[in-house]
DNA sequence: GAAAAAACCGACCAATCGGTCGGTTTTAAT
DNA sequence: ATTAAAACCGACCGATTGGTCGGTTTTTTC
């Protein structure tokens, strides 16, 4: 039991500063607060973190790879366009579940993301990836005769993205508004009518 | 020329606090910083706004009221629900090119509206609102035969607005990753495409 | 078990924050 | 011209902030 001791508090601070950065906001919530809902010093914060900043990058960094080995998931469904996106609603309904708490620190991200250079690259990076990654899928659609030789893949990969970004907030501001499963299905199943070759 | 001069600082201030709250965020610009750029007193400043949270809603309500007016646009442009869409596009497009600069505080108010009740509710109100018309205006399209039965339009018509927001939000974020022109007009294809009655 | 290293403590600091207040200048009314 | 009110100024205040530091406790190493 080596070093056990300091990945444990590292792991309470990480996770008081979740919590109330998703109440409080980053500004808003001080180190001092961090400390006590962590049940640690602040010379114990500063001995595991240089700065406030870089905590919220550790934070960012680890979510971004856990959401990294959710999208592995999605190749190994398969390659069909349809299984990946059921994979994909299937996945969509699980984060609305049991993941609905810590979204406001995808807000948080955003808001950093677009005055800080460091956070931006490590935001903006992933969502490359993903409308890279379905973007050639659907051309490979087009090649096997699934998909309708007439769609721009490539805004089409950023229409889903943007739709199941647009929905994640919005549940997240207003979650009694809507039946929000509900939103994702519909939307992904009226994807998938208006990209499929029309059945003839 | 009477409460001119009042009228115009109140002005100023709005400005600077709009230009710094989108450069470096509600709690990390100060009063005093929103002071020397627009050029006044922070006695000036606390003779026109109680507090600086009253600035903040002051902005917001006339962001809102802008967004009111571009809406009432689309009930001039008649209700067949093709039409409207194509109204909503433009709009959408026009939004794009000259009124980017001030779309980070569109973040700033869902940050906000997260974690204050006043803000929450004035945010909330004009997207039920948006969606209830255009929810109303697919029913509509069902009895008039233009729209497909089996369309549960109360969850389409969420689908839309998130599509919307989500394109905003990344079309701010990363302005160079894609033509969002494009693609704004691309969803808008896709989501007539598969809301349309399949011709026959 | 002694000594070195890592983890931890909490009082403290300079800086900054939103907001106040007594007083001055500008404008409007008489 | 006088006066009252509105607009404005900027020094100041208590509270809070992120971060420091000298010292103590715990763990690891030999």
């Amino acid at each position: 039991m080596a070093q056990q001791r300091s990945e444990n508090t590292r792991e309470q601070v990480m996770a008081a500063a979740v919590e109330l950065f998703c109440r409080l906001g980053y500004d808003a919530c001080g180190v001092a607060e961090i400390c006590a809902t962590a049940g640690i010093s602040k010379g114990a914060f500063y001995h595991h973190f240089p700065s406030k900043k870089a905590l919220f990058l550790a934070i960012m960094d680890r979510w971004l790879q856990s959401i990294d080995e959710r999208i592995a998931g999605f190749r190994a469904a398969g390659s069909s366009v349809p299984r990946v996106m059921q994979a994909m609603t299937g996945a969509m309904e699980s984060i609305f579940t049991d993941a609905s708490g810590q979204l406001p620190m995808f807000m948080e991200f955003m808001v950093q993301a677009s005055r800080d250079q460091a956070v931006w690259e490590a935001t903006i990076a992933p969502y490359r990836t993903y409308q890279t990654q379905f973007a050639r899928m659907l051309a490979e659609g087009k090649d096997e005769g699934s998909i309708r030789v007439d769609l721009d893949e490539q805004s089409a990969a950023w229409v889903l993205i943007a739709f199941l970004v647009g929905t994640l907030l919005q549940g997240e501001v207003m979650p009694e508004a809507a039946d929000w499963k509900l939103v994702v299905k519909t939307g992904m199943r009226m994807f998938l009518d208006s990209v499929q070759r029309s059945a003839e």
